[in-house]
DNA sequence: GACTCACTGGTC
DNA sequence: ACCAGTGAGTCC
């Protein structure tokens, strides 16, 4: 008796292979099977996709034998597959790509001998630690969590929980599992985090809650083997939860009844190298499939959930997710203050004004705490020398290479390309080289300066933190740093967006944006509702603990310093008000046909030459023409991107629109073969690769 | 995408 | 003679 098994290996979509490749087995195999299988000169992991008999027809061509069958591992589900299927699908890749990227690493290199010695060890560690129960919640619900539980069970969803910060959220997510393992002894939530430095403090309510072996995390920060201990428990079932950053969204979980994705509106859930999927959106349809209820959760959503969210009026049915709104704090605690200060009346090439200073240092004087951020890091974006107009270009991009003068080089932040900074300018020889512009680094060192003078209560002196990527570059310095300003030995803490998410800082009272203005009229359509979430939730983290806040008498407060104070998105962020703002969105986006009202999707092509890159598109965009789909999907002409070398590679995209998004998957799928045949004519020559980037975040 | 292999140019 | 680095071709 002779099987074909069709298996999915790690094969990219833009090779000449089909999405499975065929082999050889004396016996039958589950679908979903994990398998080893010779490929080329080396033997492989891949996943069993489909069976066949292979008896009657004459043997086309040898194929070659299975080398091992893991099964000591249960098969993957037909959910699993199919939503490895449907992510192959709709983001262009290949079924092996997605279906080996959603598995743990270290699988690949375990034999089968060494995989089921692994799982019986497992195995035995699970009988002997006892089952640990559930704590009861002892925090009282408010009428707006209690509300949105009954909703939440009372109908099918998906949910959009729109909660202000710290309305909440978390408790409601807690109980909802909560209720879920309760009713079915056997369910299991997966619950998603934008990212990894937010897995640990969630990890510890998860765990007072539900007790430390029902729950595991699942992120790139882990190493390989605690990685594959975390994926076996889920796809055992042994773990209840499972905590995790977007790759989480594919874990297998056999029996998955809830999915919560956090912050949902941030951009992190959108891979943005390889597969470029959309952990969110594949969140709604896993739900979907697998009859799995799906909470996304914001203060601030994205423009596409908001609007799917929208209730029904007159002729609108409303959208397909039910919106459960939170709008209030808990506790005595209001929201801050948002003061915006109109920097055109500021003397020019000020950095922080004078009001902000004297807010800063009435706060030092209380003992409270202040937080300032910048969206740029290093000491000075650019180095230029004042004689001959040298900058600090990278030579292998076309960026400048950032100043950092805590280890005095000039690094590349695209390439990584890092020199010491020269002493005289390499051009003229002038030595007068000169910073233009400011990144963390230097404000942390110009606020020094400013409050030099400035005693604390106690009479020390002021201590000022700068938190950020460089900062927190070592493994637990994060922590060590976020724990010096809990305890309150910073008075002035500086830094990138990274301090504004989801850390809770509870003693301070005053948060300031230096300079966001570069968002308002970015030509990036989405950076406004960016810049909105980063502001709201940079104040949400101003003055969380009412008691503190109010015992000290003090306000909290959100500073802005900006150029354009008339701007409609401050007026409504100093109301709080997104619901105004978003509709201000949606109003833009409906009347330029943009997304959610479009489907949009890239082709980039990286090349050795920008003509050769172009050359591509070109040659791609007539190749469209004809296909199924084109009609209904408008094709922008080819452009380079905004930073149109990286690494000494050329790179130039185009974009494509359509009202219908079945008639972007049909004209894509159609494309892909067209593209593949491309690189070999002329006009693929010199292209190192082309990638499509179905719903992009930025363009 | 990961790998191998054949080929290049550099060095001892 | 030996290698690191690179480009082209293969993988059921």
């Amino acid at each position: 008796m002779n099987w074909q098994i069709d298996v999915a290996v790690q094969t990219p979509a833009h090779s000449a292979l089909g999405d499975v490749l065929s082999y050889a087995s004396g016996a039958p195999v589950t679908p979903g099977t994990l398998l080893r299988v010779p490929l080329g000169r080396r033997e492989v992991l891949g996943v069993a996709w489909s069976v066949r008999q292979d008896d009657a027809g004459p043997a086309a061509m040898a194929l070659k034998p299975i080398a091992a069958v893991l099964d000591a591992l249960a098969p993957l589900g037909d959910a699993w597959r199919d939503l490895v299927a449907f992510a192959a699908r709709y983001y262009q890749r290949s079924l092996g790509e997605i279906a080996l990227a959603a598995l743990p690493p270290q699988l690949r290199d375990l034999s089968a001998v060494q995989l089921a010695r692994r799982l019986k060890r497992k195995s035995a560690e699970a009988a002997a630690s006892a089952a640990s129960g559930m704590a009861p919640s002892h925090v009282t619900l408010s009428a707006e969590q209690a509300e949105s539980l009954a909703r939440f069970e009372a109908e099918a969803g998906p949910f959009l929980l729109f909660g202000s910060t710290g309305s909440g959220k978390t408790e409601v997510y807690l109980r909802a599992v909560a209720a879920l393992l309760a009713r079915e002894p056997q369910a299991q939530a997966l619950v998603m985090v934008p990212e990894i430095n937010l897995t640990p403090q969630l990890e510890a309510r998860f765990k007072e809650r539900f007790g430390p072996d029902a729950v595991v995390s699942l992120h790139s920060g882990m190493t390989n083997p605690q990685r594959l201990a975390s994926w076996l428990a889920a796809h055992s079932g042994a773990a209840r939860i499972v905590l995790g950053t977007r790759m989480a969204v594919f874990t297998s979980m056999p029996m998955l009844r809830l999915i919560v994705v956090d912050e949902e509106h941030d951009p992190s859930y959108k891979q943005q190298e390889g597969a470029r999927y959309s952990a969110r959106d594949l969140a709604i349809w896993r739900g979907r499939r697998e009859n799995a209820k799906v909470i996304l959760g914001s203060a601030t959503p994205s423009l596409e959930s908001w609007h799917q969210s929208r209730p029904a009026a007159g002729a609108d049915p409303g959208g397909r997710y039910v919106r459960l709104a939170m709008p209030s704090r808990i506790g005595t605690g209001a929201l801050p203050k948002v003061r915006l200060v109109d920097m055109n009346l500021q003397p020019p090439k000020t950095v922080l004004s004078a009001v902000l200073l004297d807010a800063i240092g009435q706060r030092i004087a209380r003992g409270e705490q202040s937080m300032v951020f910048l969206n740029r890091r290093g000491y000075a974006p650019v180095l230029a020398c004042g004689d001959c107009g040298w900058r600090s270009e990278c030579p292998h991009c076309s960026a400048f290479r950032v100043f950092h003068k805590i280890d005095r080089t000039l690094r590349c932040h695209h390439c990584g390309f890092t020199e010491r900074v020269p002493r005289a300018c390499p051009e003229c020889g002038n030595l007068d080289i000169a910073p233009v512009g400011r990144g963390t680094e230097r404000l942390e060192e110009h606020l020094g300066e400013l409050f030099a003078a400035v005693r604390r209560p106690d009479g020390s002196a002021v201590r000022i933190a700068r938190i950020d990527a460089d900062s927190t570059r070592k493994q637990g310095a994060l922590e060590s740093q976020l724990a010096a300003v809990h305890s309150g030995e910073v008075d002035v803490l500086v830094g990138t967006q990274m301090i504004a998410k989801g850390h809770d800082f509870r003693r301070i009272t005053l948060v300031a944006a230096i300079n966001p203005d570069g968002a308002l009229f970015s030509s990036d359509f989405r950076a406004p509702e960016r810049l909105f979430s980063l502001l709201m939730q940079s104040a949400g983290r101003a003055g969380r603990d009412a008691a503190y806040v109010s015992a000290q008498g003090a306000t909290a407060e959100m500073w802005i310093q900006t150029h354009h104070p008339q701007h409609p998105l401050f007026a409504a962020l100093k109301q709080h008000d997104y619901p105004a703002f978003a509709q201000g969105e949606l109003e833009e986006r409906a009347a330029a046909g943009m997304p959610p009202f479009a489907y949009r999707a890239l082709l980039r092509a990286d090349a050795r030459t920008q003509e050769a890159a172009q050359a591509f598109l070109g040659a791609a965009n007539a190749a469209a023409d004809d296909l199924p789909g084109a009609d209904q999907v408008t094709r922008y002409p080819a452009v380079p991107l905004a930073i149109q070398r990286v690494a000494n590679v050329e790179r130039a995209q185009m974009l494509l629109e359509s009202p219908s998004r079945a008639a972007l998957q049909r004209l894509l799928s159609g494309w892909q073969p067209v593209l593949h045949e491309l690189r070999r004519t002329p006009e693929g020559k010199g292209v190192i690769r082309w990638l499509v980037d179905v719903d992009p975040h930025s363009i």
